[in-house]
DNA sequence: CGAACAGTTGATCAGGATCAACTCGAGTGG
DNA sequence: CCACTCGAGTTGATCCTGATCAACTGTTCG
């Protein structure tokens, strides 16, 4: 049952065969473990293999020469981390924000399973597929939402992807980031971002700290981060 | 031949085998026109077929209640216009920048194709990874670069891509947009864009009028808008 | 004990938004 | 044929969201 929260991700519109699952488990090496901080994926890499995020949280960030950096995607366990890697080299890099676990597909095994099952194709395809959106959403948020509906929004979608994965309950979840990695992802400035969070937390919403998320009003955060949550197609 | 622009993008990474091409023209139903100013996808829809674009220009955006919208792509011929539709409902709409020309691939031929060739899946897959790599960099410029930088990367994104499918001679291309659309595409107002125009015009770097992009100084242009082609993985 | 980092606060600044008015074609209909 | 409208582009004036700079607190950790 390693591989558990990846099965979980690629059945979100059709169910696996236990033929399918057998093939993944089959291929699947031993998992990695890697400290918070680390790179799990490098930005230029052209890999031979596909990571898995099985426990931990990570961000997904281009980063300019001088500093300035955008997160494009916060990840949770089930989450295939380098899927353009199948194809091209990476834009990217993926870093860890607490010590993860991560599970191994080599890419041959994996095309070598794609073709005898070809709905896993599908499956991995559909879930690449389900990111872009979130990105497209991310990109209206950015280009077009207050810095108060940004953050609002992040937390709504953390907190339904999380409890996707079992992770929370719909009221508090585990969202190990710093202000600064919210900065990032919402193209703010950090004390911007303190600012909003304030905020939010004098209105009664949420609490955020220590890593903790707790939503204390779920439709006032909704309304204030114009949230609906239809893009995450769950 | 009707289907060169499609087989353009699809063998940017590996050429398709004659029967994979055939299987293609096969399955496509006659191309349909649609006007400029018309939705080509419908936001919501749940397609029975995927739309490829074989003449004209379009645009994916999102719009919000309001009337604020964001533009997140803008498409060329060859695009595939509803990769998502495959797996699950739109979550936004694609509205023809110029009379279009759309070749229509009917999924369940489409998804028979692609158990016949397996290859055929991967290739569409690649391009849809692809557009997430641009969704990614436009995030990046969209959260982190300043409204100049914006504009300049923009052009060089689009005269690049439309070279790429024979459009442009890298100095002067065909691309229809308001200054409005450029605005919702880069989270800037339409006066704001206004004047980055104008002083890209001023500093000798390009001309933009009549719906025809021309680039004076690529170099010059690239270094404004801190562009590294490296994300279109041509 | 001292670094180093995350968070917080205040003061000031600026990039870009907003509002409003005007020009200039390109239709379009009387 | 002209008046009218409408959309796109342009300009100026003003406002404001959010950036920047700088200092300070608190905590963790070596």
């Amino acid at each position: 049952m390693l591989l558990h929260p990846l099965f979980a991700q690629l059945e979100r519109h059709a169910p696996l065969t236990p033929a399918e699952r057998q093939a993944l488990t089959d291929l699947v090496t031993a998992p990695r473990r890697f400290a918070a901080g680390v790179d799990l994926v490098q930005d230029g890499d052209r890999p031979r293999e596909c990571r898995v995020l099985l426990t931990g949280q990570a961000f997904r960030h281009k980063t300019l020469a001088d500093g300035r950096r955008q997160i494009s995607a916060f990840h949770v366990p089930g989450d295939v981390l380098d899927i353009p890697g199948l194809f091209m080299s990476l834009d990217h890099g993926v870093c860890a924000l607490t010590a993860c676990e991560v599970a191994v597909l080599p890419h041959s095994r994996l095309q070598a399973a794609f073709q005898a099952h070809p709905n896993l194709a599908l499956a991995f395809w559909s879930i690449s597929l389900i990111e872009a959106a979130i990105f497209r959403e991310w990109m209206l948020g950015i280009g077009r939402r207050t810095a108060y509906a940004r953050v609002a929004h992040l937390f709504c979608e953390m907190i339904l992807r999380l409890r996707a994965m079992g992770l929370s309950d719909g009221v508090r979840a585990p969202f190990p980031v710093t202000q600064q990695h919210l900065s990032d992802a919402l193209g703010l400035s950090a004390v911007h971002t303190n600012r909003v969070l304030q905020q939010l937390r004098g209105q009664g919403l949420l609490s955020f700290s220590g890593g903790e998320l707790v939503v204390m009003d779920w439709p006032g955060l909704q309304a204030a981060g114009e949230f609906d949550a239809a893009y995450l197609h769950t």
